[in-house]
DNA sequence: ATCTCCATGTCGTGC
DNA sequence: GCACGACGTGGAGAT
């Protein structure tokens, strides 16, 4: 990784056209040759970028001390940063990275409601995660007492989207007279209000996962039984 | 903005929780308090970050040489950090950006479609822009030749959700007897295939933009009379 | 503070 | 390769 702290402007030509006036900034350039331009905010979203796949080529110094840095990907997006007066110059090697690993996200609340699916209605059964559909797969498709059959949406965060997802699932499990009626659950860790209106308003039961709860009742030192 | 190349681990709980293993990494942290840690591969995207406003609170170096960041916001997330082997530690005042200028964006298209309202059909007029809902402003109000209304959504690519809005405006606009039949013309510089199969089942028109032409049609040095 | 929607979204995954 | 959905989405603007 190279680490440059220097005076830039910055123009890239591409999926839109944007201009960085004069200004001091970070710029990172990554071993798999993607550049980055930060300023002295927002840990997250640098000003401008390339990712990888691109290449960088780099200028001789002109008589004004500028160097040019032009990067370019096979799309025919092109960043040009021309530098002045460079603070910093470090390049370190830092290898592969093992990776992130991460807890509580959408695949674990599906797994341990599939798990639990009697969490949403003593004697619903499970029929399978990821139910294949025409339009996509239907997180959880379940069976109630009756042996109706439910298609369950999960989220994170319960919004509109969601709700209007799960909706065109239903309408079309519901086209199919093996299956119909389909009854529609929206279940999420937080459902916002206006997606809970619009459920109700499509006839879709809403229910609020407690991830801590589930990851309690499925942790074996928890048990009691 | 302070730049430091480590060996660290880093262990963040708040939305998920998650984990990463001893590595070299480059740890940004931003004048705003604002902290991110980079391994050495995509341009954009941080392993883990805190964003603003959070607080950095920096321990003694341990009998090991270890030191500990801890990051902590409102909302009680929290990022630890554990680094050893410092290799870089520099700090560089950058001053605040001037900012980025952009064009060519979904604002630039609903300007240009506005003022050419015409492009989507002859003897059409424009009602006005953000055309204002209850559930949310319509990007164009306009008359067809007939003075007929039609609300039109504009994207850059033209996804499902976005016919899934329009059906939305369309659905409220259309209980209003003073304007219903209200039309929808989804108009984007590209649309997906499956878009546009769902908005056709809406009787929902599809428009493709061309950036270029309606740009260059604005462009006075490029007109003809 | 909350809600809404855009984004050069990025990123993984399944086809 | 394309398409779809999740994301600690982030970030900006309006209510």
């Amino acid at each position: 990784m190279r680490i440059v702290i220097a005076h830039c402007t910055v123009d890239y030509a591409g999926r839109l056209s944007s201009h960085l006036p004069e200004a001091k900034r970070l710029l990172m350039v990554k071993a798999d040759g993607s550049v980055s331009i930060h300023a002295d905010d927002r840990a997250y979203k640098p000003l401008n970028w390339m990712s990888p796949p691109c290449v960088l080529k780099e200028s001789e110094r002109d008589e004004d001390g500028r160097v040019i840095w032009t990067v370019t990907n096979k799309a025919g997006e092109r960043l040009v940063i021309t530098l002045q007066d460079v603070e910093l110059d470090a390049s370190h090697e830092l290898g592969v990275d093992p990776g992130l690993q991460k807890d509580g996200v959408e695949a674990h609340l599906q797994e341990l409601l599939a798990e639990q699916i009697e969490t949403l209605g003593s004697g619903w059964t499970l029929v399978r995660r990821e139910y294949p559909t025409a339009i996509g797969p239907v997180d959880i498709m379940a069976r109630d007492s009756d042996g109706a059959h439910v298609a369950v949406e999960i989220k994170r965060r319960g919004e509109i989207d969601g709700v209007e997802q799960l909706t065109r699932y239903l309408e079309l499990l519901n086209r199919d007279p093996l299956l119909a009626p389909v009854r529609g659950v929206f279940a999420a860790q937080e459902i916002k209000p206006q997606a809970r209106t619009l459920a109700a308003d499509r006839g879709i039961e809403c229910a609020v996962l407690d991830y801590e709860v589930l990851r309690g009742m499925d942790d074996p030192s928890s048990r009691l039984f």
